[in-house]
RNA sequence: UCCUCAGUAGCUCAAUGGCAGAGCAUUCGGCUGUUAACCGAAGGGUUACUGGUUCGAGUCCAGUCUGGGGAGCCA
């Protein structure tokens, strides 16, 4: 794996037994490097692993030993010593080093320090910021969280479906999309409306950036039962907010012969076992944030793993909340949608743990969702988190082909342009139900950060797009 | 998009309308086990930008840009 029988921190922090009095060799960066008259100390990270290993050089032992005092912060180096225990120290080993050759030298206008810099600086300097503690922990458990994801799904025999990034036409209506055109906007073909003659574009036609994978997702589970998608999405909503991005990743299941207690009972595992999984393999991540980041993280994460989820429907939320009506600027009533006030009151007073909010009035929310036997509410949930909010929105799909086209139709949208998703009902049509999961939201949930500009490693927002 | 707060040294922040400051970082020197090491010295400024009020503006006013927090939209 590493030539030259290169050693990386991680392998000494995870057996230290095997190395202790032995030569090794190292590569990395320095993260601070502290020197007396005769010797001198060096913070190394090498990527691989959230801790530093310290390296002891001293004068008489290291022929280049008043060069490497001068090293400064983000020098990369190639460190070769003898590993030993450390007994009563602030660490548990260091190197001994034998000889320090530099790499990649730093010069000292680095914009990183050894001290504490604001998330808002690092965010200017994003293709520096995953050097620092912080990020480095973030960006691991992103990389973790990904793979949990895929493992619990991989375990239940879900298939991986990619669906599209580029699709035709707004026919999803989940939000303002981002279009995707070869056309000179100076000079654009024009149809004789005066409008622009997409066409002409490279497709032939109006295209955008996907806001969501679940229309074709729905096709595929129709196929192979259980399906799910995980990849980027695009909303170009003028957002403002630490939990929107333009660009952000989205988790998507959808299952054939499932109603929403299926779909519930998909995302309470689901989110229990990423969240147990991250815990359990990044360890020392998950103590910085919870010693750094946010105090009681770790308690309030192992309370969902091993707690229930609550439960609540629309109406029983409304009732709730009416009780309480004084304490809100937005009065809550049946109809409305639920503010961020209302939210926050449910998950973090009333249940303090995640609770789903289940059959919402169908006016407030999409087209496809399945309508319930009362003719007013649909068979959507959502699932508030104390913090965050939304976390993940679901629901049963409308599998009745003449009750869909009502609905289309009752929207002022054409049956036409769903002709292949209207498609999936008429022929061998089943109730089937799915729902999305805002990975960020979820990283954001795991490590108590709490912008979502702070997950991303290159995040776009909007009047950001700079890396 | 709306409300609100902010923008001063590389970073984190001070400065009643009256001389532009500190800590850290950097550079130099000291120190025989440091842990954000410590001690001493030096260098470092278009106070976001544009205009205005004033004898005098970092400070007051107007506009612009960027960022933080909140709201809407949502994941």
């Amino acid at each position: 794996m590493q030539k030259e029988n290169r050693t990386t921190i991680r392998q000494i922090y995870r057996q230290p037994e095997a190395y202790y009095d032995k030569r090794v060799s190292l590569s990395g960066w320095i993260r601070s490097n502290r020197d007396s008259k005769l010797f001198g100390f060096i913070e190394l990270n090498d990527g691989s692993f959230f801790k530093n290993l310290q390296i002891v050089y001293e004068d008489h032992s290291l022929e280049n030993f008043k060069d490497v005092i001068r090293l400064g912060v983000g020098t990369a180096l190639a460190v070769e010593g003898i590993l030993v225990e450390t007994p009563g120290a602030k660490q548990p080993f260091e190197i001994k080093a034998e000889s320090i050759k530099v790499e990649g030298p730093c010069p000292s206008d680095y914009p990183l320090q050894k001290k504490r810099h604001s998330f808002e600086f690092l965010r200017s300097i994003a293709h520096l910021r995953p050097r620092t503690n912080t990020f480095s922990a973030v960006f691991r458990v992103r990389s973790l969280l990904s793979y949990a994801i895929h493992k619990f799904f991989r375990e239940r025999d879900f298939v991986y479906v990619h669906t599209p990034i580029i699709t035709g036409s707004d026919a999803e209506g989940a939000g303002e999309m981002f279009h995707v055109t070869t056309l000179n906007l100076k000079e654009a073909p024009l149809t004789e409306e005066g409008g622009i003659d997409f066409g002409k574009d490279f497709f032939g036609r109006e295209t955008n950036l996907t806001v969501s994978g679940q229309l074709s997702a729905e096709a595929y589970a129709l196929a192979f039962r259980n399906v799910y998608t995980f990849g980027p999405t695009f909303r170009a909503e003028n957002s403002n907010t630490a939990r929107h991005a333009a660009e952000f990743w989205m988790i998507e299941p959808e299952m054939a012969f499932a109603d929403l207690q299926d779909d519930m009972m998909l995302a309470e595992d689901m989110i229990k076992y990423i969240f147990d999984y991250v815990i359990r393999h990044a360890p020392e991540e998950m103590n910085f944030f919870n010693s750094f980041i946010d105090k009681g993280l770790l308690e309030r994460l192992n309370n969902v793993i091993s707690s229930e989820f609550g439960r609540i429907t629309y109406t029983e939320a409304v009732e709730i909340l009416k009780k309480n009506n004084d304490r809100f600027d937005y009065k809550a009533e049946w109809g409305m949608d639920l503010q961020t006030e209302h939210e926050r009151y449910l998950t973090e007073q009333v249940f303090n743990k995640p609770i789903f909010v289940t059959d919402y009035p169908k006016d407030i929310k999409a087209f496809y969702m399945r309508l319930n036997d009362d003719g007013k509410t649909v068979a959507a949930m959502d699932l508030l988190v104390p913090g965050i909010g939304e976390i993940i929105g679901g629901s049963q799909r409308e599998e009745r082909l003449e009750l869909l086209d009502a609905r289309i139709r009752e929207l002022g949208m054409k049956e036409e342009d769903y002709w292949w998703y209207r498609d999936l009902r008429k022929y061998g049509g089943v109730y089937h139900a799915g729902f999305g999961l805002g990975f960020e939201r979820a990283m954001m949930y795991l490590t108590g950060m709490s912008n979502i500009r702070d997950v991303i490693p290159f995040p776009r927002t909007p009047k950001s797009a700079e890396f």
